[in-house]
DNA sequence: ATGAAAGCGCTAACAC
DNA sequence: GTGTTAGCGCTTTCAT
């Protein structure tokens, strides 16, 4: 495909290959007149180096892979805005892999990620996964990894969240004020990191009032269909007047379900959930939001992870950054 | 980082370099018992062929790049996972670029392109792009590249598309079967394939119908603000009774500037709009659209690319694969 | 059936 | 300042 490659150059030139080399790294022992001839050439030639090669030789790649569960999803596709953002800015290529939510397939990926295709990751943790070891390996035999969203606690690295119990507080407390009493819990997998702080969050604001909980935790799946009718019978059986969702489909599937029933959104059950969804405040009711800032998420995360590839042999600290989110009042809990 | 690489299986088990390699890819000519060793070791070790000496070799690097003008949009997130789908199943990596809509970034994209770090591209063209050298310097080099949704029509290879004018046409000639006389077209930038394909089937389902279009049609941007703007001028001016929306961006800003002018829809004006947005029916009020199946085209467009990676030599054909999107109708448009 | 050796394109010591 | 050379890890003739 590309037939102009250093050596080509070093002979139309005159010169060897490792002084095209240099010139072309614009290194202080070449002469200013050979590189500009370097520079011409090369331009006029349309050389592209390859990737490869460099690679191979520097064992460095300059690309990132970026591990999430899914793409049809706001909060991921923000972050990868964010994420794509400082690679650009950086020089760096984004290989995107999607779990599905599959331990298997973060498995299959994280095992390839030591063969140097890529210098780092930046990965959010699928919801079937429960076992940390093959990220415990990356970490352990030194690839540079920033854990954002859905991390892993037990492992020793830079991450990236958001304050999910604050907020999950923050979300039943503020349906509480609403006048609501009995408010069900949608809940993700308690398996992953957000999971279960959103729903430390909903249990210890209904606690601090005095508001059972029992039976009103649903913990939901990957599937709509499932999540409806799971909705539907914690609806019939408990007949709540709140809903505290977790993410933002399982909002959607409660929305669904109060239009078959005929409830009506607020008067009769109050919603808010965790969402970045932007046209919130053109729903039917526009949707009270716990809004996360994903695109500077995404942006921290890539920024942290490329300024430690770039200074070498300091691993990453253990650190845990943590933006705030922010609440946003609609008419799905107005009272 | 990764330290166990083909000469050190072969050390270990006292074989040849070329003999492990060659078990490894399970060649004909190694004995059932040296394979069974060679796997068992390279197992054991977790050894992961180091992918930039194989590329740098072999010259494929079985890396695909894909180059869109945005991700936080649900037709190209859709894409995506339909593109993802078929390179995870044919073991193949996926680049994502972000254009962002600048024709500078698409440039220089393009310019790194042929540099051997991907062997094929999946390609949606920016809004501000006029210019197709680049696309057409690629092709001409010999790399394959597949089209989808936005292409460039004078670049003879695959496109994948959707039925732009008919389901256009289809869509003004709903709202005008629904009374609207007066129908304001939101048009993405005409230099784009789907922009001007759907002005276009609005222009020629209007003329077939009598109406005018005469200030009509305006052409929206890349920013919420500035196309708030200028649909509010052209509603304060015409006072249509119809709002066709190109892409569903401009749909969500035609919503806020009836909110604006207290205009209510259905009633005061009808809108439909391009769009992807999977709870279109839960919008304030539900939303009527034209939506193209994302997924499958993403899907058939890395298949077709993939398999023409496969199979040397052969040229993708200059072919049109066009899929049809359906029209739901909703409250939106309801008379 | 296995091994020796060349080389993909580039970088980085180390000469000169 | 510039050139020589030795690989990076792998694949692939071509011998044996």
């Amino acid at each position: 495909m590309e037939s102009v490659n250093i050596k080509k150059l070093a002979q139309l030139l005159n010169l060897s290959i490792a002084t095209v080399s240099k010139a072309l790294r614009d290194s202080y022992d070449i002469s200013k007149e050979t590189k500009e001839k370097v520079v011409a050439l090369a331009n006029e030639l349309n050389y592209q180096p390859n990737p490869h090669a460099s690679s191979l030789r520097k064992h460095k790649s300059k690309t990132i892979a970026v591990i999430i569960p899914e793409i049809a999803n706001n909060y991921f596709t923000l972050a990868i805005n964010g994420i794509e953002s400082i690679a650009q800015e950086k020089g760096y290529h984004v290989l995107i892999y999607l779990t599905h939510e599959d331990y298997n397939r973060e498995l299959a990926f994280a095992r390839e990620l030591l063969n140097g295709r890529v210098d780092g990751a930046l990965i959010s943790v699928s919801s079937t996964t429960t076992d940390h070891a093959h990220f415990k390996n990356l970490r352990d035999r030194g690839l540079p990894i920033v854990f954002f969203d859905r991390v892993c606690e037990d492992i020793d690295t830079l991450k990236v969240t958001t304050d999910d119990f604050e907020a999950s507080y923050l979300a039943t407390k503020h349906l509480i004020e609403q006048g609501c009493k009995k408010i069900v819990h949608l809940a993700i997998s308690s398996k992953v990191s957000i999971g279960n702080k959103r729903m430390q969050g909903y249990l210890q604001a209904m606690k601090d009032h005095q508001l059972t909980t029992d039976n009103l935790v649903v913990e939901c799946t990957n599937t709509d269909e499932l999540d409806i009718s799971l909705i539907e019978t914690v609806f019939r059986q408990e007949k709540p007047d709140g809903v505290f969702a977790a993410v933002e489909r399982y909002a959607m599937a409660a929305y669904e379900v109060c239009a078959k029933l005929q409830l009506r959104i607020p008067q009769d059950v109050k919603v808010i959930s965790f969402s970045n969804l932007r046209i919130a405040n053109h729903l039917n009711p526009s949707l009270s939001t716990i809004t996360q800032p994903a695109f500077d998420i995404g942006k921290e995360a890539a920024h942290r992870l490329l300024n430690n590839l770039e200074k070498k042999n300091a691993p990453l600290d253990n650190e845990n950054i943590v933006f705030k989110s922010s609440l946003i009042q609609r008419t799905s809990t107005s009272s």
